[in-house]
DNA sequence: ATTGGTGCAAATCCTTTGCAATAGC
DNA sequence: GCTATTGCAAAGGATTTGCACCAAT
């Protein structure tokens, strides 16, 4: 189950979440999570490496995996299969979708919630345990629905 | 195994599709596309690729990425981007969503359809052009949920 | 005859691993 | 002090590119 709503959980309740579970508040895990809250938008791990870095200089990428991944785990953080290219992460807490653009592979935000109950039910029914939903359309921008309309006519 | 006979397009419609855009139906693609179907389930381009180059011999690996991305240009086949390892493509056409298990990985269906109307429609509004809305659940499988019992109680 | 497709090899990119050193608890 | 976590370097996988050759139209 996702976690309790608490729409800005700040760092130090990472730490008592940490600690509950018997791990380690490092500076490195703080530091993450904040930058990660910072954007109020998904990031790449080696986006959010750059950013770390000038904070705490030396965070290792492997480290800033590692992280993200643990943050996931605690739902501090969500996955977003973007399909193409790198994975990314947010820690935007309101419910909202993501539009992937398979020309250009922008990723824009769309504010919503889909209604998934039925299907956490079905998957629940199979044994399934379910901790998070995502829903990613794919298609094509508006800049690059655009461009391609002028390659096509160019082509006659 | 004798090929069950394609539900809905056969290979031929795949050449027609391909030359009203301008393009060549090479025995690749061909094969490509009925190796997909054939299995009734999501597939590697690596698994599809092996079992190309059983009717097609040296049918190369970025041939079968290119295709792969073509027939789901077409609409012929859907992404699935399972989150973890390698991509995965599915020529199912009944409606059916994915769960991934965020410890071994494995993907599994689900039948049935999601509401996505009001979705599609709030993207439109947006300019993007939806082609196509993913819906992937993860969590534990069910087997992975027990193992993941037994060790939390070993640790107590 | 054109020119879109293919195969090959190598490059690139993202992510994970192994291991010694470090630092929370 | 114990051991989880880190940084480093290197490995590992998946996917893409560049280019010369081939083949579908």
């Amino acid at each position: 189950m996702p976690l309790p709503a608490s729409p800005v959980l700040d760092s130090d309740d990472l730490t008592g979440l940490l600690h509950q579970r018997g791990q380690r508040a490092t500076p490195q895990r703080l530091v993450i999570l904040r930058e990660l809250r910072r954007r109020e938008r998904h990031a790449t791990a080696d986006e959010i490496g750059q950013a770390v870095r000038e904070a705490l200089p030396g965070t290792s990428i492997p480290t800033v995996y590692a992280t993200l991944e643990l943050l996931v785990e605690l739902g501090l953080a969500r996955r977003v299969g973007a399909g193409s290219g790198a994975t990314l992460y947010d820690a935007r807490t309101a419910p909202h979708q993501h539009m992937v653009c398979r020309r250009c592979g922008r990723v824009d935000d769309l504010d919503g919630e889909v209604e998934t109950g039925a299907l956490r039910e079905a998957a629940g029914a199979d044994g399934f345990h379910v901790e998070g939903v995502e829903v990613v359309m794919s298609g094509l921008c508006a800049d690059c629905a655009r461009r391609g309309e002028k390659e096509r006519a160019l082509r006659r």
